[in-house]
DNA sequence: CTTGACCTTCCAATCATGGGAAGGTGTAGC
DNA sequence: GCTACACCTTCCCATGATTGGAAGGTCAAG
């Protein structure tokens, strides 16, 4: 299969599958003889991993090493369940620093009017 | 004061000063004989605002409609409250988005042994 | 009058992704 | 066989916010 054909299969767009490629997260596939790329099950199963775990927050350097540690079958679980927790920490972390963010703003709206007048203790303390 | 006293006055690093007048987030300041950017102390307040609405998540676009906002004496507060609901909304989406993420990942790590045995079902989910 | 701390501009890198140009290829219909 | 169109190739550029560094000018203290 080309390259559109793995995009779709994968949800990987083709832009993406050619940037993965460059940057060795995933290895060249073969090629045809007009040079277009060419697609196994395998190449898919790789991409639809890496969307995975794109999509459950690790950097494109933590998937490969998820990658890495997905091809080698004599590495530890403890190995992956470390990185895995670590992980989980760091993205709790983001979203209660969000979460801490979303809580003075509305604190901060809570006490302005919002009506035509031009006083407003939003602008008042970010501003103090 | 020169940029270096403005950064140390206002948080903002030196470099993030310049980046900030080149894309006329803030006004160019005056510059001395030699050349030297010179602030006072209003530029400061304005750096001083510029960083705690980014600490509050605001993006730089967003960071100066604000700024336009503080400056716009006549602004009707209902304005400000807007903005700042839907930034709200918007910063607790994103969280929300992480913390998915996290119980998810949590989830298949609690499934995992985390010993020196290979098998692993946070791998084996992400890549099934 | 030298040293060191500061300033200037310019250029590049980060991370992940998307957009588009210029040109080659594959296939369907006529 | 020719034409149209969808797809592929590589290459460069842009995003958003920030940091880093190089090359060179300025200022104040010793």
């Amino acid at each position: 299969m080309n390259i559109g054909q793995a995009a779709e299969a994968s949800g990987v767009s083709a832009k993406m599958i050619r940037y993965y490629e460059e940057i060795a997260l995933i290895p060249p596939p073969a090629r045809s003889q007009s040079g277009y790329r060419v697609y196994g099950p395998d190449d898919v199963h790789t991409l639809r991993f890496v969307r995975r775990a794109r999509s459950l927050g690790f950097s494109i350097e933590e998937t490969g090493a998820l990658l890495a540690l997905w091809r080698d079958r004599s590495r530890a679980s403890a190995d992956v369940k470390a990185m895995a927790l670590k992980h989980v920490a760091e993205l709790e972390e983001k979203a209660a620093a969000l979460k801490a963010m979303a809580k003075t703003l509305r604190h901060l709206a809570s006490h302005c009017h919002g009506d035509g007048r031009p006083d407003c203790p939003i602008l008042d303390e970010i501003g103090s």
